[in-house]
DNA sequence: CAGCATGTGTCGCTAAGACGACAGACCCAC
DNA sequence: GTGGGTCTGTCGTCTTAGCGACACATGCTG
């Protein structure tokens, strides 16, 4: 258990770090930055596949969209870490839908020059295989937690990563602004809104959190 | 739809095809080949993870154990893929048990050389890419199936595929043997035994299948 | 600051499917 | 062949959580 903690908050390493600055620089040279603000689509399903992202800022998530118009969301990408990476892996389209779920800063840089860059710089490559390994490791996770947890431990689970991930340690607890709406969490736990709603409030009734719109607060420092 | 059917497909494709002869040597020097037997388990959680996998003939079910001893096989390999691959993509341990679910023919050979090939042939490791590709693919597929598809559509979904895969195609319909037993599809579809009797027997009742302990014979060529 | 859109809280109904139990079939090993 | 272990078929029961419905809160926009 304190193992797969480790292993959530070991992904949101930052993929750049590490890499000599003229490095940096080329890569500073040959991505476009840019401002994306909430509800911002990045890109469709179905659609070619030629860029990678860097998140700088702000929150992105990937989510898919059944035929009968459900909704799930797959992860939440935070600062430091990538997304649309299945394009260096060869994959011609995405399935998936990337929405800026909190206002972002992003870097986007072409497969090709990319590509260029992993030949060039071995170190680059192995942070990425690294990044990969983690995103299989966690997406298996994932899924056993979809399998394993009932509703109510998956709602859980996923706090406490967000919580890890996101927030800032306060004397009494922890703190994570902006907060998600029940909906949000809904899709990612795959729970229903109202299921979410109600795992909440009993947290509240038991003293355990609190929580409006605009931010999540725990009120305890060791709750893991 | 057919989309999906074609990934599952074309994931089959065979790992080492396309290596020129010489790499193709080296690769047969520096491996070790063994047969395994049913049951057989390859490696346990928590092992260190050195070594990655090839399998030639049989196949091999990648599954998790929750701490209540409930099982979920996140999938299910066969000749021409490969598996342990996060060895190489950074991680130092296992989180799933690999076991022989018929008799296998596997190379093994260790992260070390595995790594060094890939320095010296990029093609390989443009092969590797796109099998991790696939793999990311396939993954998020089920996930996805998990959330919208119900018991009875996860089942046909999986049957669908392990035709696909591992079956021959006859005049009037296909066959696969060995088939399964009702627990293994369980756990590969996240239901339980007795949902997969009730959901084959109907089909068995709708005259679409036929099967017995040791193979499964589909009664139609068009079914997808 | 009024009004509308979006999010939240709560109920009660319903269905999907897990699970236990048990009988019978199958199959391999001796 | 015979016996024991494993696999299959079928019930009935019970729980989880999804869903619709609707009232109320919140907060952004003009």
């Amino acid at each position: 258990m304190p193992e797969k903690t480790k292993l959530w908050y070991l992904q949101n390493f930052n993929m750049l770090e590490g890499l000599d600055d003229s490095s940096m620089e080329e890569m500073d040279r040959r991505s476009r930055m840019r401002k994306s603000s909430k509800k911002e689509i990045l890109y469709f399903p179905e659609e070619p596949n030629r860029t990678i992202y860097f998140l700088k800022e702000g929150k992105v998530k990937i989510s898919r969209v059944s035929e009968e118009g459900r909704t799930t969301t797959l992860q939440l990408i935070g600062p430091g870490e990538i997304f649309g990476e299945t394009s260096i892996l060869g994959q011609e389209t995405h399935e998936n839908i990337a929405e800026v779920v909190e206002d972002a800063v992003i870097c986007t840089i072409s497969k090709e020059m990319f590509q260029q860059m992993m030949v060039m710089n071995p170190k680059l490559n192995l942070q990425i295989n690294k990044f990969i390994g983690f995103r299989l490791r966690k997406i298996e996770a994932h899924i056993e937690d979809r399998v394993f947890k009932d509703a109510k431990e998956r709602i859980f689970a996923f706090l406490r990563r967000y919580v890890n991930t996101f927030g800032k340690k306060l004397i009494d607890g922890w703190m994570v602004r902006p907060f998600l709406t029940h909906q949000e969490i809904a899709d990612i736990t795959a729970t229903s809104r109202q299921t979410v709603t109600s795992v909440l409030n009993e947290m509240v009734q038991e003293n355990r959190v609190e929580y409006t719109r605009r931010y999540f607060r725990v009120k305890s420092v060791d709750w893991l």
